[in-house]
Order: structure tokens, then sequence, then C-alpha cells
DNA sequence: CACGCGCCTTGATCCGCGTCAATTTCCCAA
DNA sequence: TTGGGAAATTGACGCGGATCAAGGCGCGTG
């Protein structure tokens, strides 16, 4: 069921796996033994679109950081539904959480895009927390700032319409991307991006229109661009 | 606006302080001197019912751990409504994320009835887990269970019935009890469980009614208990 | 002890949004 | 290029639960 991987040659591979873990924030204002003792344990994955990186459930033995390209978790809940948990960009960090649980990954990673990651052996990566604080002080950091992401979008999805989640969401991306431009976001299917706000997709579609005819944004081949910013956070409790 | 707050006698205060501290989990397993070196910048508070420990916003300079009693969490988002976010039991750890975040505590923290807290100072307790991995640890298993806690239940809110969000609440609390005695729970209003729950209260209340009338719980002033687990997890999703 | 305020409870009504169904559009493969 | 299937769109409908409104009970207070 997992996806082909292939694993980049070995000598290339270490010097490059090395940079990455540098550039990734997680890593960052590491000393080099640290990072030498890191990139001695990590590799490089690429994935295809729609490849699946792991399974909900199966033994969680790697942390990954995705390096390029975009994915998304997926959990099934106790019925046959599904329920897309979070949608990653470059430099995000993927089972964070497999460090301190035994219950293997909580929710299926699956490429939407080509993507490239850096894997992680959790076993030699918890070693190297208990050894190094100011890792373990980066991954504090990183685990609280998760903690008030989730409460806000736990309070968002339970207490809002429809309109005012769609909304959120697209102005919380606006203000993630890097340039001032006129500018475009999401790279999965809109039914990916409901499931994601606990929408029915018809719903997300209707909401979408909407904000087309209100000169909001402009959706085009299932990229949507941000017109009026103000107006969607007015839109936004 | 902050509740009077009474602190005890120094010296008797002191041994105290480091007797609760070790019976905490989160500080369990640590060495005499970490232990010495927190409980001297830690200190033990006492609230009434109702008193207000901190004001969501207000800069963050204690981490809690609720030693005795009950306490809510509250959060006012955009508009005028204001939302529970957390009821916490003996033993559980309040404000963690004052450790990485600079905007102050996230919520506001309400006695439900009279409670002793342990307050340590967030500045000395960042400085020990600097130096301390095996704290670190702790935290950092700690900050991982509550993401994984804060993953279900943004997805029980955002997905589930009104019903089966009781049924699963009232589960996951008479599973948490010690005793397999005719059990019961819950120590709030009836609305601040609706509110944590994101229901209105009369569509708690209905579904309270509902649960008597099939039999699975029972209910005396204002508290509830439960006769048929296995029916309330038939209920729950 | 009785009064009064606040919360719980119950009933009636309304509306947002999930569901079902029918096209249309997009995308990939032959 | 053309065909087929999956996803996106649009419309009609029904239900769950929020809201509004009115009574009942409990509890703290004078």
């Amino acid at each position: 069921m997992n996806a082909n991987i292939e694993e980049v040659a070995s000598t290339e591979g270490v010097s490059e796996v090395r940079a990455l873990l540098q550039a990734t924030p997680l890593f960052g204002g590491l000393g080099d033994a640290v990072l030498a003792g890191l990139s001695s344990h990590a590799s490089l994955r690429r994935l295809r679109a729609k490849e699946t990186l792991y399974l909900q459930g199966q033994p969680g033995d790697c942390v990954f950081v995705l390096v390029e390209g975009s994915m998304k978790l997926v959990r099934r809940t106790g019925g046959a539904r599904e329920h897309v948990v979070r949608l990653l960009r470059p430099g995000e960090v993927l089972a964070e959480t497999v460090l301190f649980s035994t219950n293997g990954y909580p929710a299926t990673a699956v490429a939407l895009e080509d993507s490239r990651l850096l894997a992680v052996d959790a076993g030699q990566f918890a070693a190297c927390l208990r050894e190094n604080p100011p890792l373990a002080w980066n991954v504090m950091e990183r685990l609280g700032k998760r903690i008030e992401e989730l409460q806000m979008q736990a309070e968002l999805l339970a207490t809002h319409t429809a309109e005012q989640k769609v909304a959120a969401y697209l102005v919380r991306r606006y203000r993630a991307l890097p340039g001032t431009d006129p500018v475009i976001s999401a790279s999965c299917r809109r039914s990916d991006l409901a499931s994601l706000l606990a929408l029915a997709p018809e719903t997300l579609c209707r909401v979408i229109t909407e904000f087309k005819r209100r000169g909001l944004i402009r959706s085009e081949h299932g990229r949507i661009a941000v017109i009026d910013a103000e107006g969607l956070a007015r839109a936004a409790p």
C-alpha cells in the first residue's frame, strides 16, 4: 500500500540532507555536532502526486519535514468517513507526535503534488533531543505553536458559519504568502478543502461562488486568487 | 479584576510545594537538584469558586498546576461571544504555552470550585528546561499528548451531531474516573458544558433529557451519573 | 422564612447547511 | 483529437440545531 519511495544516492545525499536540515526553522541555530548527528540518521525521499507517505496507525518510525511540494493529512474516524486534518506547505513538520506516542502515525499522509521530504529516524531524533537542550527547546516552541493553532482551528470549526470558515481560511493563507503580488493560493481538490473546513463540498462551492459575486476573490482552473483581503477579513469573525 | 490570592506562609510553603511538585506527573522522575530549583520558584495559591486566576491577554509570567478543585478556561473570540475551551481537574497543567509565546495567556482561567494551584515562574521554568533534558522530555510528552487530544476534540466538534458530542464527552469523563463505582461526573454549570461542546444550552438540555429517557444516565441536582457506559459508547461515533 | 434572581427546562419557530439528484466542466488516457 | 470518468457546479428539499419565548426550580440573600 505504501508508495514507491526512492532513496537518493548516499554520498551526495548526506551533504544535501544536511543543508536542508540547516535551512529548516526547526533545526536552525544548532551546533555542527548536533546537525551532523541528525543528518546521519536522516534521508531524502521523493513522492509523486497522490502517493502515500505513511498510513494512519502504522508504527511511526520517522518524523518528516516537507521540503518541496504539498501534502495532506487524512484521518479515517470511527465511521467510513474520512477527514482532512491539515494541509502542508514546504518547511512544515509532519508526524512530530510519533516522538512521544506509541500509537503510530495519527493520520495518513498523501502527496498532493510531486514532493520532497526529509525523513528523520524517530529513535535517533529522540536521542538527540535528550542530549541537546537547544534542539529540545526548538521542538517545544513548535509544539506550543501547534497547540495554539489547533485551539484556534477548533474554535473556528465549531462555532462559525460556512462563510466565516472559508473567509478566515483564505485570509490566513493570503497573509502567509511571501509577496504582495496579486496573489493566489491552494493546490488541492475542492473536496479536500471542504473536508478540512468541515463543510460539504457543495457548500464550499456555493460560498466560493458568492465571494466571487461580491468581488472578494477570483477563481481560475481550481486555484483561488484573493482580490479584496480587507473585505474577506470583514466576513471572518 | 484579578481575584484575591492568598500566599501560604513561606517556610511551611516551600516543603509543601516541593511535595506537590513531586506528586505531579509532569515533574515525576526528576533529580533532587531540579526539584529543589523548581520549588524555590514555585508557590501555592488558593482560589475560591468563581475567582479569576488570570485574564486572556495578560502577560503570562506563570505556569500552573491544578492541585485541588476544578477550573475552566474561557476565550473571548472576535465577537462578544465567549467560549469554554477546557475544563480542568486536579493534576492538569494550565498555560503551558506561555513558555513559548509572547502573546500572554491564551484564555481566561476561572475557578469552578474552591481550588489550590501550584504557580511556577515561567522564566525560571524555561531556564530549568534548557538545562534539564529529562524535564524537557516530560514537557514535550505532555505537549504531544495535548496535540493529539486537541486533534480529536476538533474532529469531534466539527463533524458530529449533538448526541454524539455529548455521548463521547460523557464516556471520556467516565473512563477517566478512578473507581468502578456507580459513578458521577461534572462540577460546572450546564451552560459551560454546552459551550465546551459548541452547543446551545437548550440543545444540551434536550440531549440529556433524551439520554435519561433511554436509561443511559441519571441526573440529580446538576450532577450526571453514567448508568450504561456501553450504550453511551454506542451512541458516540 | 420568604423573596428574588439566575439557571435549567420545555415548547415553537426559523434557517443554515447537509443530502440527493442532474448537468457541466475538467483532466487524463487511448 | 476524442472519449470516459471524476470532480465541480447548480438546484431542490429536508433535518438538526440555534434562536426566541415562557415557565419552573434551586439557591443565596435579606
